[in-house]
DNA sequence: CCATGATGTAATATCAATTTTTACAACCAG
DNA sequence: CTGGTTGTAAAAATTGATATTACATCATGG
């Protein structure tokens, strides 16, 4: 199973933000079309990220900002801003082995340490890439 | 969004194979009772193993068995066999970003690598455990 | 050679999460 | 106070996972 698109849709709004911020009011609309996804979709990932401390968003006149240096703002940050999966694992646990059963008993015992070893190594990824690496990037193509 | 329980399933069902594999056969319904999911599911996952040459099958008289030592077969190898997303891409893009926008335009060119990269590093994570090593892991437990 | 107990697989139902869409109250600025 | 915007709720549509039923197919012991 996927990771959601609302990774992937939060890194696009930041890019526009960082790109057309400047020079004029960055809305949930402009960002609707940009991304081609529903505009409440994006006011709900803004609400995500607000809360999470990585954008300002003004009600009434609105619009939205970057709240950090882009080099503060790290993919990992973004991750778990907008992938809000129960107790953060990425790995979905089959709920009832059998009590019954000695491998069913020890099961969770002997692969939670190794599944929080592959999520530790995607999470320490996630952490080398910052927002000031995707500008530099899309600055080449832009140009 | 979480990766599907068939990743765990699928080890779970190794390491009944692997523990009492020598002493009795080991069904779909055998597996279902220490998993604690239906039949069909284990069949299912059964079949998806086989077909990527991890387990024997037999038909008939039926039982499930261990295709390769068990240090040759690797958490990579499994969760390829079982988590079949198109293309093999962990993250799922938004469709259609706007190709009037110069950051639509651009979006997949900056970030399909450094998606392959967080990818690329769990799959590095997850070649490097093997079944021998949940063995090792279980057996402390079992005695 | 057939009765039994398995597997392989299709079909359907259920469930959960994502994504879309509509609607509207709250808000701010000119 | 009017126009454009955000925050949010609610409902529908969509997708994938999981459960369940059903049955054809198969190997083997009696």
């Amino acid at each position: 199973m996927q990771i959601s698109s609302r990774f992937t849709l939060a890194i696009h709004i930041f890019a526009c933000i960082d790109t057309f911020g400047d020079s004029q009011k960055v809305t949930s609309d402009f960002l609707a079309a940009s991304t081609n996804v529903n505009p409440v979709i994006i006011r709900n990932i803004l609400g995500q990220l607000r809360r999470a401390g990585l954008v300002e968003v003004t009600r009434g006149s609105g619009g939205a900002s970057i709240a950090k240096p882009l080099d503060q703002i790290t993919f990992l940050d973004i991750y778990n801003a907008v992938e809000s999966v129960e107790d953060g694992r990425l790995f979905h646990f089959h709920e009832n082995p059998s009590l019954q059963c000695p491998v069913g008993r020890n099961i969770h015992h002997v692969l939670d340490p190794r599944l929080w070893q592959v999520q530790s190594a995607m999470e320490r990824e996630l952490r080398s890439i910052t927002l000031a690496d995707i500008r530099n990037d899309l600055k080449a193509y832009l140009e």
